[in-house]
DNA sequence: AGTCTGACACCCG
DNA sequence: ACGGGTGCCAGAC
């Protein structure tokens, strides 16, 4: 049944808390594919509408929803907005205050400390 | 500081 | 075996 990647992607999904955000890239990386974050993208296309997992918590790395393509943009804003997540003017949200991190992510996979 | 562009990486059908 | 795709990053404007 371990279809691997896409599988592994949509357990992270599935555990991101209300009110909180994990970026694609952030998905690839914890699937154990640095870099493919598109196909992260790619797997929840598939899911639009028919799954209960909390697709709307994942966004891109500039903090913005990438669903307007396909419709679903206003629609994921919504949802977020009413668990509580704050969009500026320009349609960003502050990812350093409300991107999620597995609490058992491996050392290597948690976000690239500040050296300064 | 903000926005746009292009090269790149990579799983899945 | 091949190309698409909800991205990412770095560099230019």
């Amino acid at each position: 049944m371990e279809r691997g990647f896409q599988e592994r992607v949509l357990a992270l999904v599935a555990r991101i808390p209300q009110g909180r955000v994990m970026t694609y890239g952030q998905l690839a990386l914890l699937a154990g594919t640095p870099g493919a974050a598109r196909q992260a993208g790619q797997v929840l296309n598939g899911l639009l509408g028919h799954t209960p997992l909390p697709w709307h918590r994942v966004i891109n790395a500039q903090g913005r929803v990438s669903t307007h393509k396909i419709g679903f943009g206003d629609v994921q804003e919504g949802l977020l907005r009413a668990e509580g997540v704050a969009f500026d003017d320009s349609g960003r949200c502050d990812l350093d205050a409300l991107q999620w991190w597995p609490d058992d992510a491996p050392e290597r996979t948690l976000p690239p400390a500040p050296l300064l």
